[in-house]
DNA sequence: GTCTATAGGTGGATAGAC
DNA sequence: GTCTATCCACCTATAGAC
């Protein structure tokens, strides 16, 4: 891996910051500490805090969007898939981080008009990809679930969302590891003898 | 009803702005122009926001110990009881607002001490509840679910959690009655014929 | 209890030298 | 690109008069 140009570097700090204390919750300054330039640098960069914030969604968007990219290219059945999207969560847990965009949405109402929306295609990405995994499921006779395709991809996300803020505050992983594969348990299709 | 001391105005106020736009996000000035006092009065009665914030928490939690023993007094089924307390989030949802713990557990490591242990109490009150509720389905054969019934009861409490987050972000409730419907009904045992 | 006034710090952001 | 220096708005909090 090649050295990291100076707005990645940037962009590397400003997400842990915003995935462990919110976009609200750290400043330039906390930024110019750890990367050892001054604040009128960090301006250089990126004019506005939101700018940086807009910078990092786009980051974190596409880096997610690529995740689930490889995940359908080296993928067979839609239950592993479903494995390895959960797996996602696992390890942004396991760096102690939320999701940027679980974060971002509690801060909702605070966020740049470019930021909310970004949060939004976020999740809509995020449900779309879910439903179309769903509907692969149901066509192997892997997968089964109560009510629309949508729904119960939403329904997967926001839960998935929701056990790792818990995780989170509970100081405890294994909380969201728990509820990560029940939830998952109980999309898999009884096996037919 | 009386009119509310100037704490709980204070406290009123401090509440519905911390389940907008987080505890980080607001400051003695927004409550002050809204109770139409000086940020020197708020410190009267409220010396630091760490203060404020413990104070607030421990209004909501007795609110809402409050509200899930009205359950209790008044409804007999388990499924009813679920009903009533997906419905204590929808009313929140209703108002644009956020779960207070829910807000705060996404700003979890900016608290202060006190905080931090409030929103965990919290959590594990409103899931020992849930859990009670749970097994009094299992012994009424009301209600079904996998794995263990604390296991259970934190996966409702997330999922409830989770999916008023995002709908709060697609600003729309509707998504937030999907979700809950269907976590009630996967929950419900088919009724033997 | 509520006020005016203010302290002391930090926020995002800019000007201009190098 | 990165720096020093600085601006101004806002933050939490306190002193002291009424």
């Amino acid at each position: 891996m090649a050295t990291p140009t100076t707005p990645d570097r940037i962009l590397n700090v400003a997400e842990r910051l915003a995935q462990t204390q919110g976009f609200n919750g750290f400043s330039y300054a906390d930024i110019a500490k750890e990367v050892r330039m001054t604040k009128a640098s960090l301006h250089y960069h990126f004019p506005s805090k939101a700018d940086l914030g807009r910078r990092l969604l786009e980051r974190y968007t596409a880096a997610f969007a690529a995740a689930l990219h490889d995940i359908d290219a080296t993928t067979e059945r839609a239950a592993d898939k479903l494995e390895r999207y959960a797996a996602l969560y696992r390890s942004v847990l396991a760096k102690n981080r939320m999701c940027l965009c679980g974060m971002l949405a509690s801060e909702f109402t605070t966020l740049p008009k470019a930021m909310r929306e970004g949060v939004v295609a976020f999740f809509v990405a995020n449900e779309a990809w879910v439903a179309k995994v769903l509907d692969e499921g149901l066509a192997q006779g892997a997968l089964r679930f109560t009510g629309p395709t949508p729904e119960a991809a939403a329904r997967l996300v926001a839960s998935l969302e929701g056990a790792m803020m818990l995780a989170r505050s509970f100081g405890d992983p294994v909380r969201f590891e728990a509820a990560a594969r029940t939830l998952l348990t109980e999309l898999a299709a009884p096996t037919t003898q």
